[in-house]
This record gives structure tokens, sequence and C-alpha cells, in this order.
RNA sequence: GCGGGUAUAGCUCAGCGGUUAGAGCGCCUGACUGUGACUCAGGAGGUCGCGGGUUCAAAUCUCGUUAUCCGCCCCA
């Protein structure tokens, strides 16, 4: 029986795993300079935490989490987003105590869908997050669209479209909803039993469809924009005007209508047109209810998911991360009798921060620069009898060809400096040793 | 959950009823006993995704299954 990993997932492999490095080092650097601060949540929860927030209608809680019960019979669920983690961890840890708002970041956190896998759309996938908790100014919202958008930007993805709606209050979105189904009723009746009961499930959704009946039946439909309360139009409206100050291209879509229930007022998505029909890049909004829902103080918080694969998808076409050599330098023996010292030379390397390899093996010469040369070092540092009696090395840049002679005490005196590269084994005594 | 395509060497693919299943790239060895990458010569590597069926004969036809890709749905 041969193994293969389960449907949907898959393995990051060395080859890649750069990429992955990459983009979580370069979200890091961005968020710190707005202030956010990592968190870190288990990969399971209680069932409840998240058919509390999303919301029994969607259509992830309903068919798509990954439940099962553990050996106490507790209900468990391998969690299917990363908000609620974060904001039951908030409120468990008290964090609000610490300052008004608070801002929380995580990255590749890992997300649990039961789905139907194609490209960009795993069982598994993992999600970089900001949740700027505490806030209810348009400003808020505008910082996280605008954070999202600098990452992308940052990456080098430059098909980008940012796609901004306002699904107003509950009040709003009852109301709403009643007046999309009465502008549909004659389409709903006409339709399959499973399709209605669908569609009724979440009106807004139709919205969405790419069905031409749909598309038809609801272009001259009422717009929720036209529902929004003084309150909420005039809060997407600043939240606009915020984006255009910080130069965020962005578009008013009414049909971004998100797929967990717990979004208020601001929701947004950022979509490449690289990806094919999984085009969105990242989904998020206001969720002002959450965390009283969950049992904390009514707590006003803004925030997005970003997925990584598909980020990385979007990448490989328009900003392909360079492989990084595995080591700077690899210590060759010329003669058996230098192999010991072969191998102090790469431990003071390393010591002094220097990525050096060597043979383990007993290989001969060739099969020693062989190894080098496929570890990416740029330089072999060769070492035989003439070296050893004269205390050199002879230092090869395998790119070049060059070859040189220095002395070992200066090699390792420039690595104490913290000198690399060219700067760590150019010579001084560039005399070809042939 | 629905519809369709694909699965052959480590990778990309050809072969589509009939000798021993091939190519390019990669890998190993040698030419070169202290020099990789380039060149030349040689070599290793395959349950043809898996299981059943049809046939004198199956990588090839057929059914099932698993994985993957595309569209729908949904979403990151």
């Amino acid at each position: 029986m041969r193994f293969q990993a389960p449907r949907g997932t898959q393995d990051i492999l060395p080859d890649q795993i750069h990429r992955w490095h990459h983009v979580e080092s370069t979200f890091l650097d961005l968020v710190a300079r707005y202030g956010y601060r990592e968190i870190r949540t288990p990969v399971f929860e209680d069932t409840e935490l998240f058919t509390r927030t999303s919301g029994d209608t969607s259509e992830v809680v309903n068919k798509q989490m990954y439940t099962f019960e553990d050996k106490g019979g507790r209900s468990i669920t391998l969690k299917p987003e990363g908000t609620a983690p974060a904001m039951r961890a908030y409120i468990e840890h008290n964090l609000a105590a610490q300052s008004a708002t608070t801002r929380l970041c995580y990255i590749s956190t890992p997300v649990f869908r039961y789905e139907r896998p194609q490209k960009g759309r795993l069982r598994e996938h993992h999600q970089l997050g900001c949740e700027l908790i505490g806030s209810a100014s348009p400003l808020a919202d505008a910082e996280i669209i605008e954070i999202t958008y600098k990452l992308y930007e940052v990456l080098g993805i430059s098909e980008l479209l940012v796609k901004v709606n306002s699904i107003g209050k509950d009040a709003t979105r009852r109301a709403y909803r009643e007046a999309l189904l009465d502008h549909t009723k004659a389409l709903l009746a006409d339709l399959e039993e499973a399709d209605r009961e669908h569609a009724l499930r979440n009106p807004l959704r139709m919205l969405d469809s790419k069905d031409p009946k749909f598309i038809e039946a609801l272009a001259d439909a009422p717009k929720v924009t036209d529902y929004l309360e003084p309150e909420s139009q005039a809060h997407f409206a600043s939240v606009q005007e915020a984006l255009a100050e910080s130069g965020i291209p962005f578009e008013v879509s009414p049909t971004i209508v998100r797929g967990l229930d717990y979004y208020n007022d601001t929701v947004f998505e950022l979509h490449s047109t690289s990806l094919g029909a999984q085009s969105a890049l990242c989904g998020g909004g206001r969720y002002d209810g959450v965390i009283k829902e969950l049992g904390g103080a009514e707590t006003p918080s803004v925030g997005v998911g970003m997925g990584i694969e598909r980020l990385l998808i979007a990448m490989e076409s328009q900003a392909p991360v360079p492989t990084p050599p595995m080591l700077e330098a690899f210590v060759v023996a010329a003669t058996d009798s230098a192999r010991p010292k072969v191998r102090e030379i790469a431990r003071s390397l390393r010591e002094r921060g220097v990525a050096t390899g060597f043979d383990l093996d007993g290989r001969n010469v060739k099969g020693q620069f062989k190894a080098a040369d496929r570890s990416g070092a740029r330089y072999a540092l060769v070492l035989g009898d003439d070296e050893l009696a004269g205390e050199y090395l002879t230092i090869k840049d395998l790119a070049t060809q060059d070859q040189w002679h220095r002395a070992e005490s200066e090699v390792i005196a420039a690595a104490d400096r913290g000198l690399r590269g060219v700067e760590l084994f150019a010579g001084s005594h560039p005399a070809r040793s042939d």
C-alpha cells in the first residue's frame, strides 16, 4: 500500500518552501508597521464556536466543516476560518484589558473545508489574516483593506481588482432580503425544489449567480445600498473616501455578499484576473456582532483572511520568487588526509553563521565538486596536502571558475566580522594554484 | 453535491489491440588518479494510477475505483 496525501491536501516540499517564507515574512514585516501582533490558535475548536458565528445557513457551516466527536464526547471542528478562533482567544484572555483597540494577525493558519478540489480550491488551505478589534471607525475598515492591497502590491501581483460593498445592519439585510424575494417571486416559483431552497436560504447569494435566469431577473432588482440606514450610508461613504485618500483603486460591487453570516456593513474581496474560476484572493469585512455573540462585550471589529495557495498561484506567473541557494560555501577535501581539517573549517564557518557543507561519505574530488554545485554554493574551498602545509585555502568561484588562495586565518577573521559572499571569500592573493 | 477531461521513467510527454514500452530533461559511471557546471561515450531507472471484465493477445477496448485538472456550486 502506497499512501498519498488525502484528497484536497498538499505537501509543501523543500523546493517550494522559500515561497511560503517569502510571503510570510513580507506579511509580518508589513503588518508590524501598522502595529499588528501575531496570534496562533488551535487547529480545532468547539464546533459551536463556528455554528454560532458563521451562521447555520452558511454553506461553510452547513456542509463543509470537518466535524467529529472526540473520545470525551465533545463535538470538535477543524477550523473552517480564522476569525472566530482569534475572537475566542481575544475574549478568553481578556486582551481588551490591554488597550482599547487590538490588532491581531495570524500567518499560515490551516483552514479546513470539505470541498470538491480544483486548482486554487483545497480541503486544507492556509490563510494570512488581520483582525482590527475595538474600532467602529471607517478608517479601521480602510486600514484592513489598505494592508491587504499593499501586501499584494509588494508581492508583485498587478492584475488586482478591489471590490467593496456594504450590506448594512441586520435590519437592512432583513428588509432587503424581503425586497429581493419579492422581486424574484415569479422566478423562484419556477425553480426546482432544491434550487428554490438554496435561493431562499440566502437570497443575497442570488446576486452573485452566474445563471442567466438570475442575472436577467435581477438586472433591475433593488440595490442593497438603497436600503442602508443613514448611519451605514455615511460609514460606507467614509470608507470609500479613506480608500481614495490612500490611493487604493477600488470598485463598489453590489454582488459581494460573502459566505459567512457574521458580516455587517463593509464587505470586500480582492480578485486576481490571473486565477481562473477561483479568482478571489481574499475576503473580509466588518463583524461588529461576533464578540458579543461569543459572550464578550459589544466590540466593533473588522478583518480579512487571505488564501496563501491562491496568492502563490497568482505570484507564479506574475512575480516568481527566486530559489535561494542551499549553502554559501562547500569545503572540498582534495586528499583524504585533509578530511578532518575540512570538517573543522566547516564547523568554524557554521559557528560564524556561514551556511557551509562538506562531504560525509568519502566521495572523490569530482563527486565533492558535484555536490558543491548541487548545493548552490557559490564558493568551493579546496583543502589538500599543499593547503595543509601552507595553512591556506584554495577558493574557487563556481560561477566564474576563478580560483585563488587565501590564508585560512583571514577567511575566519572575515567571517568573524560578519562578511559574506564575495567579501568573505575574495582573495588578496589572486594566484591560481594549478 | 452536479457535469466533463486526464493518469505511461524523478519531471515533461509520445505510443492508443500484436516482438523486449520509447524520447527529451534529470540521475549514475567513465573520458579527466586535486575541480562541478559545458562536451563526448556508456549505464541504471517502469506493478503503463489501482481492481475487475472482454480477447489467442490489453499501456491501448470496457466497467469500477482513487487522484488530479476544467466548468457549475461555493469560496480563500
